[in-house]
DNA sequence: TCGCGATGCATAACATAGGTATGTTATGTT
DNA sequence: AACATAACATACCTATGTTATGCATCGCGA
């Protein structure tokens, strides 16, 4: 059965693989989530986006004129509250993303190819169960 | 079957949260890296530990320095080659590494109870197939 | 509706971790 | 001996994060 030990090792592999492999683009973790989480659910306040990533609402503020300078965010104007600030991805920046993704996918399909249809069986039938635990450990 | 893209969006996910989790003792993802290489294998010139933390030998000169200082990690001098500055692990920095590991298989383990066996159970299956599919990219 | 605390964001000042460029010392090679 | 190479260290820049603070706007109770 696997212990959190177990499950802490192997993961500690994984990720410093998935940290290398995930250069395209040349942002940071943070920036990858930020445009993740803007792809996903559209436009975002500045603050929300701060609790979201895990950071502190002035890294956000800059974190996103860094990316606005890039052109991979745009900020919009908030008709309903003009404190706020409303951030969307733009088109540049979906392209990061997509780029982001392709590389990692190619990666790891190259090496599904290599290892044994057991165990790309395996990998495929643990990933919803990966999902469920994470989603448990986010909950608690 | 899982496709590299399904594979890299489960990761995405479990990266981020493996990130969150792992922060006793208060060191960069590259310092846990060079004390777990240090762990497992003794002692280590500066420039090869660079190499393998996928860091610039400057980079590892200073972080090597901020360690020591933390007296997590020791240099010593190789007889063999006095240019060399081998560098070993200490007792606190075992210490360290330990406590994270520890910090994060609790984690781990908490979550593993709030999901259903069959789920416990397709990830201890899946976890060899993982370590051999991070060893096919490394490989690659 | 007036005032006033709460909210949302920006700015300032600073710390840390990474990079490149370059210097110093030791070793190998003609 | 003279030069090339190798292994670290140093200097300085950028990126990314923090806390403390300022400023505009909002919502709401007297």
């Amino acid at each position: 059965m696997a212990s959190g030990r177990d499950l802490s090792l192997a993961l500690e592999k994984v990720v410093r693989l998935v940290r290398e492999v995930s250069t395209a683009g040349d942002i940071s973790p943070t920036a990858a989530t930020v445009l993740g989480v803007l792809a996903r659910t559209g436009t975002q306040r500045v603050t929300d986006l701060a609790r979201i990533a895990g950071v502190s609402q002035p890294a956000m503020t800059q974190l996103v004129n860094r990316l606005t300078q890039q052109e991979l965010l745009a900020r919009v104007a908030d008709d309903a509250d003009r404190r706020a600030v409303l951030v969307e991805i733009t088109d540049a920046g979906r392209e990061v993303l997509e780029t982001r993704r392709g590389q990692r996918a190619g990666v790891l399909d190259a090496a599904l190819a290599r290892v044994s249809a057991e165990d790309r069986a395996a990998i495929a039938a643990a990933l919803p169960a990966l999902d469920r635990l994470v989603d448990a450990v986010l909950d608690s």
